[in-house]
DNA sequence: CGATCTGTTGATGCTCATCAAATCCAGTGG
DNA sequence: CCACTGGATTTGATGAGCATCAACAGATCG
């Protein structure tokens, strides 16, 4: 069941199996969720960390004047709200983008993992940065690329994240988020993401058929939408993986 | 020498005269920087931390087609790189802002920091998970934000920061950014910085005069911009700090 | 098989980019 | 002290990219 964990921190480093018996024996029950749940929400105070297991989930904010921020995209094997081992208040919300299981882990657990399972407190905090770095990534996107680059860029990342928790075929992966969805989190309109989508399918760089996206040419894919992979900082990974960068 | 670093990180927890001491002795000697220079570029390999002492700095990226990004701004006592203790490479580069002051921390110190030194080591985290928090707030900003109330927010930011570092006068403080920089940061040319400033300078919210900022009503700014200091997570901070909020 | 969610297409307008020129300002050297 | 210089800011004119509004077509599901 926390094999998606395994298999993400394992991208930052291999562990022993008294380690990887440590952490399964510090998760809780799995929680499931329904589309559109909300995991967490803002000025929450949650009492253990949260990770996501299978399906997709997003994190988001919502102005005053009503509009919707997606700020990360996360999928199996990715950490919900580690940060709050170190604040006690959430600053942004959760929700389900499909169906989804969670496992938790409680704080006072993190509490003894941090002090007597160092590498595995490293590999935690190596995913922090990994969200930091996309996150940075995405202020590029956002600030600086039209919208067309953006998308084209955002479907990249999530290609090569989905492969490094064993997602996707080739260059293909099931990517559930609507055209809305995609568009909250590149700051366009469905509209406008619509066009660019059609766009992107004319130029021949994807197809998209029942919540299914192939990268039909991933050399001018990355080329167009300027996608390097380095702020992924999937060195560590398996060579099948990195092999394609 | 160190004051600033220690006040920044004192916002998050107080420190005892060993743990001061420590953080002081570990500190390698200052290094001056010109204005525009480079503090470390991207694919750099550092074998230290740097932390800025005085001036400011700005972290940033170039995109392929030569837009250049600004990702965060940084000001006494904030980190360049800690991430760099679990990560090698740099996936962007800083620049200093004005002249500026580094000192620097070798990797292995702050391994021993790590170790030895856990309070510390919570601090120095505590910083990693500001900095990303700022930089969701930066994301809404760009995304779902129009020009002046980008602006307007990024202002009421930099008061609050530079009061955490003790750097302001009541709700007016140094503000060395020019409005390119102002721009590059959120995503809108300098033209149109200026126009944006121009607005905020009539609506009576703010004055500029030879690099310092005042704002002038506070309460209206806040409400414009939609500014909630949570994210900065200064909740610990001293209450003269935080009664403003 | 209607109801609802998602995606597509067209028309129009606003925000902001771009290009260009003028002004202001701080610093420099004669 | 003043002329010169280069950077920063301001202002105007024009246009592109994207938002918004609206209607419709498919898809999905009870």
């Amino acid at each position: 069941m926390i094999d998606n964990v395994i298999k993400k921190l394992e991208n930052y480093q291999r562990f022993t199996l008294e380690e990887k018996n440590v952490l399964a024996q510090f998760m809780g029950p799995a929680r499931r969720l329904e589309k559109g749940d909300n995991v967490l929400t803002e000025k929450g105070n949650p009492q253990e960390v949260n990770v996501l297991i299978e399906g997709w989930a997003a994190r988001y904010k919502i102005t005053k004047e009503g509009r919707f921020q997606t700020l990360a995209f996360l999928v199996p094997g990715d950490f919900c709200d580690i940060h709050i081992t170190l604040v006690d208040r959430m600053d942004h919300s959760l929700y389900a983008v499909t169906p989804a299981k969670f496992c938790s882990i409680a704080k006072q657990k993190i509490e003894v993992l941090y002090e007597e399972y160092p590498r595995l407190a490293r590999a935690f905090f190596w995913s922090i940065i990994v969200d930091e770095s996309i996150l940075r990534e995405w202020l590029v996107n956002i600030g600086s690329r039209p919208a067309d680059q953006r998308i084209a860029h955002l479907l990249c990342e999530l290609l090569i994240r989905c492969r490094a928790a064993g997602l996707t075929d080739n260059h293909g992966y099931d990517m559930p988020l609507t055209q809305q969805q995609l568009g909250e989190a590149m700051g366009i309109t469905p509209v406008h993401t619509s066009r660019v989508i059609t766009r992107l399918r004319n130029a021949g760089l994807i197809s998209i058929a029942n919540r299914r996206l192939e990268i039909l040419d991933w050399e001018e894919m990355k080329e167009f939408a300027e996608f390097e992979p380095n702020y992924l900082h999937l060195d560590h990974a398996e060579p099948s993986l990195v092999k394609e960068f």
